[in-house]
RNA sequence: GGAGGGGUACCAAAGCGGUCAAAUGGGGCGGGCUGUAAACCCGUUGACUUCGGUCUUCGAAGGUUCGAAUCCUUCCCCCUCCA
């Protein structure tokens, strides 16, 4: 049989709910549709708990339909609350405005935009949004909102029953989305709007709002909210978010997060964030080959998608040479040092606080004391080493390791 | 506006005049085991240090005291109930 957008969009696992399955598989076998997915603009990046919606959108595009990118210029200065535990702190509109800029560029990077039926149509609501008068907008749209409805969406209902503040400003968050969808379906008829299953209420709020207004059907469709096998959600670690940024995040980095996938997330990694046929993930994971080479691949069609296939090569060759025979590998980060301070001499504490391993003495003496800082490959005791050219090879290069995973290289310059 | 409860480190939560840089749990980091996985075990988790100590921190500012996270005053914020 052969596949269509929705046939696909549920064996990759990108499917959680829709408002109207059966009939929105009819429209789209039948038409070419456009479809929406908004995004936030908090940072200057999205990072990878977006990635899974940034699929959907290549997916839309695989099978012809035509994707809306929207930035939230005006929402984000609203925040919305779903999922929040706690009131976000307000954004300034012109760091929302240069947001908006650094993140187009990641959806030029992930969609095409030769076909002129499929290129991305990028919105910002803030154009309709910053224009809207309150007494209309409340006579035109809050009049279709019951305050009685609103407080059982699990945005609002959460943060009450954790007693958690929700402002006023944010409880009209749910509002201003609904006017997206709605305002879109207008200008664009862009009649689906997808989005993870957090967004489930808000989504539903839009085609609500659509029908009443215009009598007109259109359409919701939610992923499933991933997480990792260890709980946490997808995107942020401890250290921070993974950027889709290769300033903020380098594309090492971004290949080791891929390579440090739990066993037990790795097929569906692959199915969500490559490309590769869902068939043959599924043969690769019979045939069940060491599965770290099927992190390794996922780590490089991850990679290759965002940074390039060059970068994503690079980083497995570092990756190699950094964990197998040790050595120094070119995609390590690089931190420079001038030549008269190795001159001199500088101790090894004040060396460490150069580079990003550690962002204190204490922290570096405790590595040391935990046995956890390297120096070339040795352990180093001594919290007085005095570090000198003797330590650099040849390129004048040293690597210093802290842990197995995080590895520096100190050039001389 | 009134009454009550509360703000402690990354988070949760103890402490309620000295022995408190602050119990405990989670998280993080490191070590061990491994496969750059998971689980488990161990260590560590404010800064600076000549390793003797020193400095800063318990919502904010003052005060009492030889000595305060702990007591008092004022202010700010959050929650519950009442109006």
């Amino acid at each position: 049989m052969q596949d269509t957008f929705l046939t696909e969009f549920k064996k990759r696992g990108y499917f959680n709910q829709c408002t109207d399955q059966t009939s929105l598989s009819d429209l789209m076998s039948k038409s070419k549709i456009k479809a929406y997915i908004g995004f936030d603009c908090t940072a200057p990046s999205l990072h990878v708990g977006s990635l899974m919606q940034i699929m959907c959108l290549r997916l839309l595009q695989k099978y012809g339909h035509q994707p809306i990118v929207l930035l939230g210029g005006g929402t984000t200065l609203i925040g919305d609350p779903s999922g929040k535990e706690e009131t976000r702190k307000i954004l300034d509109k012109n760091e929302v405005n240069r947001n908006i800029k650094s993140i187009e560029n990641i959806f030029k990077i992930f969609l095409k935009s030769k076909n002129p039926k499929t290129k991305p149509i990028f919105v910002n609501n803030y154009s309709w949004l910053g224009k809207l008068n309150y007494i209309n907008f409340l006579r035109e749209i809050g009049k279709h909102f019951t305050i009685n409805k609103m407080l059982t969406f699990d945005s609002v209902k959460l943060r009450l029953e954790r007693e958690q503040s929700l402002s006023y400003m944010e409880f009209n968050y749910m509002m201003l989305q609904a006017y997206d969808f709605y305002e879109l379906n207008k200008k664009h008829k862009c009649v689906l709007q997808i989005g993870g299953s957090d967004q489930w209420g808000n989504i539903v709020n839009g085609t609500d709002l659509i029908k009443r207004k215009d009598g007109k059907q259109s359409y919701g469709l939610t992923t499933p909210l991933i997480t990792m096998s260890s709980g946490a959600k997808m995107g942020k670690t401890e250290k921070g978010a993974i950027w889709l940024n290769k300033k903020m995040f380098s594309p090492y980095s971004y290949w080791q997060f891929w390579r440090n996938t739990d066993d037990k997330d790795v097929i569906n990694f692959l199915k969500f964030f490559t490309d590769l046929d869902v068939e043959k993930i599924d043969s690769l994971k019979n045939d069940s080959q060491d599965i770290n080479k099927l992190k390794i691949l996922l780590a490089n069609e991850a990679t290759a998608m965002l940074h390039g296939s060059k970068a994503a090569k690079d980083s497995e060759l570092t990756a190699l040479k950094t964990f197998g025979d040790k050595s120094i590998g070119k995609n390590l980060p690089v931190v420079k040092i001038k030549k008269n301070i190795i001159t001199n001499g500088i101790n090894i504490l004040d060396l460490v606080l150069h580079t990003n391993l550690a962002n204190s003495k204490s922290e570096i003496r405790r590595m040391i004391k935990n046995n956890g800082l390297k120096i070339n490959n040795e352990t180093v005791t001594d919290e007085l080493k005095i570090i000198n050219q003797s330590d650099f090879d040849s390129e004048n290069n040293m690597k210093v390791s802290h842990g197995k995973k995080q590895h520096v290289i100190i050039k001389i310059i």
